[in-house]
DNA sequence: ACCCCCATGTAAGGGGTTACATGATTTA
DNA sequence: TAAATCATGTAACCCCTTACATGGGGGT
């Protein structure tokens, strides 16, 4: 029984709702994958190989465009469980990293019109990333995906998190902005 | 000039606000520094001294304890400017990962009755975490970190984040365990 | 001619985690 | 006597990123 590491299961993810080349799960998960998960197609091949000699995957074999072989992977019955069997898993903690938080922490350090302009650019960005979720939502929503036993169900649930999470740090960002400003505006009162 | 890695610049938050120890560093960030960052006393140790040899770092030495000697590290004029520097600029994007949306992208794929366990344990988590920063967050507004001159509004800055960003992800764990609720009950209508 | 897409694979290097190692002093 | 604390350092391993490599077919 070896071990399956949080990529394998990543991949047998992808792989719940039909079979996949491995070149389309690399496609798959340059988008993070359930907006949460990437990896790189250095990674995808070699954990394929792996997972398929742990018999969670099987593939099909056809000529390729290239000098390999196309090969289309799909979970086992082993795999099905495996995966369902991970799913209900407590996730191990991760340690969070976040540079923003980090640079926040050592603000005392800094130039304050200088971290304005930081927060400004930082709330931009989560701006565009929360546009971006809204369209994928408004598009999974017009599919009735909101219906928990729809397939696409927990691709729809990952998104109700990152719309319910991005605001508040958008407003956070902002906040921010305008402490700094106020710094600026003490430290310099005559501009 | 040699680059310095974001773990340096961790180091250099950490030592932003006066000389510590190595010891004292690797006690600072096991328990996450700015909340959103951790390290682990075998990186700790090997990057002070690619800090110090590139000039960002110091320290005096006296006898230690145990067979080595106790170093406290201090930074230098070009390691304040360095981290004043890379402060303001914009991260780099980094690759998100988190488990529990990876789960839910497939959960179409588990019992409902076991993924309802796993969302209420998540919610208890991060309700535990929570109480954690309400405690810390009380303790810095009663020294008047909310003031953006105070040497500590940094780190009471990434707990405003961490208060405002937290219940709506208790609230979404809370949610889909109402999901997984309904789906369980549509699965056995009858018991 | 050159580049992009399909399709699979390998190599090198950085970053992080776990575990090992030394050895004096304090606490149970 | 056993352990925890102080204090610094090393070794092995895994994961991830960047880059290299092959080679046919289609587009400009």
């Amino acid at each position: 029984m070896a071990t399956v590491s949080a990529l394998g299961y990543a991949l047998l993810c992808a792989l719940h709702r039909g079979p996949l080349t491995g070149y389309e799960l690399v496609q798959r998960m340059r988008k993070p994958i359930g907006y949460y998960w990437t990896a790189q197609q250095s990674q995808i091949y070699p954990e394929l190989a792996r997972l398929s000699a742990n018999g969670l995957i099987e593939h099909d074999a056809e000529a390729g465009p290239g000098p390999r072989q196309r090969k289309t992977h799909r979970l086992t019955a082993a795999g099905r469980e495996a995966l369902a069997g991970w799913l209900v898993e407590p996730p191990a903690p991760r340690a969070f990293r976040d540079e923003t938080l980090l640079r926040t922490y050592a603000l005392a350090a800094a130039d304050p019109e200088g971290m304005r302009e930081f927060y400004l650019a930082e709330a931009e960005t989560y701006q565009r990333r929360l546009d971006a979720f809204q369209e994928q939502h408004a598009d999974l929503l017009s599919r009735h995906a909101d219906d928990p036993s729809h397939p696409q169900f927990g691709a729809y649930a990952t998104l109700e998190l990152a719309l319910a999470g991005t605001p508040p740090r958008i407003r956070w960002c902002r906040w921010m902005a305008e402490q700094m400003a106020e710094l600026a505006r003490r430290r310099e009162p005559s501009g």
